[in-house]
DNA sequence: TGTTCCATGTAATAAGTTACATGATTTA
DNA sequence: TAAATCATGTAACTTATTACATGGAACA
């Protein structure tokens, strides 16, 4: 599991770098994310080993572009990485190696700070990623289960984005509130 | 955010190599993992940086084992990593990406099979923290607000865990609800 | 007597981050 | 005229994976 992959998966429409980026933005960065100075080796590689080509063309604004597309070599590959199944058991989630180790800040107060940090985060992400969903349901009408294949699983990770999120909203605040009551029963039998 | 913090994180019980594995096994592998290649040349790397110390101690049962320890310095770069607040924005969830492009595979069939076994391996995991969590629980009557600061923050990401995984357990459910009806009216309208 | 557990490491390779470098076009 | 967007890359470094290497003790 690693940037390979999704880039293939990405290239189901010719696109370049640049708008790989994008799409990572957008969409991806839910469970997954890459710098241009990654994604920009990483493609000259692929196409050095045959799963992509690529093309220069003019852009309507700005410099050249470097279009990469998949190769049948590149789509073998892609489909062999779906064909063995979930890659599990490798998730990473920073914040709660943090959280595990929060007892080491000094203070209850710099841990409640940590964790109304993290909620906020939350609160925006959701907004985002509700939004997301809001215009996409107004712009097709086919929105969610009519829609064509290749848009009708990635709409699963948005559906999914949104109640994970939602579930650790509501695990922040209530996290809070457990160490506020600890704090004040600990003031009390003080 | 690397293996660098948690490992500092982890030690604040004198432990080896080892011993640390054996934590990410047991509670840390929900949001990160690592392997003994991994964790034995950063542990002394940490030592040769002055955050942590080590001394061979004989082991009840096999060889000696090379128990480290948190220096003051050590103390220090943990506290600051904490005080950063919050590491987003940089999550991994492979069989995310996967489903996000499971329109390549050939078949509704194999793509029903990917998330059934994308289920069953939830399915299980959430055994696993559910049955950890009753076994917290009877064996503390302290569990879980009156625990000690370094298990009740812990006891959080168990939280988390377990709402997380039944969250995408029923997300699986109903994604293959999705799909399976979604087969049954291309087949009628054909 | 074979498998799992205990226990620690190195070497080669792959993957990912941070910093550096350039320059046109569009928008405020 | 300053900032953001468009667009592509390289170099140095850090982080992580896979494969290799060893060997005793406990368990089934």
């Amino acid at each position: 599991m690693s940037l390979k992959h999704i880039l293939l998966g990405i290239l189901r429409e010719p696109q370049s770098g640049y708008d790989i980026k994008n799409e990572f933005n957008r969409s991806l960065k839910n469970f997954w994310n890459a710098n241009l100075s990654q994604i920009y080796p990483e493609l000259k590689k692929l196409e050095t080993n045959g799963l992509l080509r690529s093309k220069q063309v003019e852009s309507a604004s700005g410099p050249n572009r470097r279009v990469y597309r998949r190769t049948a070599k590149g789509n073998r590959e892609l489909k062999a990485w779906l064909q063995k199944g979930p890659s599990v058991g490798e998730e990473r989630i920073g914040y709660l190696a943090q959280v595990y180790f929060l007892s080491e800040l000094d203070s209850d107060a710099e841990r409640i700070e940590f964790m109304k940090e993290l909620r906020d985060h939350m609160a925006h992400w959701l907004d985002y990623l509700e939004s997301a969903e809001k215009g996409w349901s107004n712009d097709d009408p086919r929105y969610p289960d009519a829609l064509p294949d290749e848009f009708f699983y990635a709409q699963f990770t948005l559906d999914l984005g949104i109640r994970r999120v939602r579930a650790t909203l509501e695990w922040c605040n209530d996290s809070i509130a457990r160490i506020e009551h600890r704090v004040r029963d600990a003031a009390r039998s003080a």
